[in-house]
DNA sequence: TGTGTGACGGGCG
DNA sequence: TCGCCCGCCACAC
């Protein structure tokens, strides 16, 4: 039977941290990608992160919408099914937004590097 | 097999 | 302050 490629397995496990990682992250905080990249030791590469959450769209408990870019910009909201869910869902948690952008970003952000030891 | 694309981030003029 | 360019790497065609 032939073993799978290390490449290959680091692909799966890094979709799969991603995903512990989001799935980790507290009701009424927020992280970045770039942040979640660094976590996972692919600093540079947060675009992988992204790609990572639209395949997250098949799983289930990821709170996807939690995860927004450098400047508290929810920049995926139109990659949800209800792209207005994405905000409602995180003011429901206590985080405002507005105009597509997390109020008090600085204070919601949530470092899994620091946060998460 | 090669090329283009993207839910990003940092740097430079 | 604003806008543009480059690097990053997995995936689709």
């Amino acid at each position: 039977m032939p073993l799978p490629s290390d490449a290959a397995q680091r692909r799966t496990n890094f979709f799969q941290d991603v995903y512990d990682v989001v799935k980790l992250i507290p009701p009424g905080r927020v992280t970045s990608y770039g942040a979640i990249a660094a976590y996972l030791g692919a600093k540079g590469s947060a675009r992988m992160v992204g790609w990572a959450l639209i395949a997250s769209h098949a799983q289930h408990g990821i709170p996807a919408y939690r995860v927004v870019n450098r400047n508290g910009m929810l920049t995926g909201k139109q990659h949800f099914d209800n792209p207005n869910g994405m905000q409602e869902s995180l003011e429901k948690e206590g985080v405002q937004v507005k105009d597509d952008q997390v109020v008090d970003f600085a204070t919601r952000f949530w470092d899994p590097a620091k946060e998460l030891l």
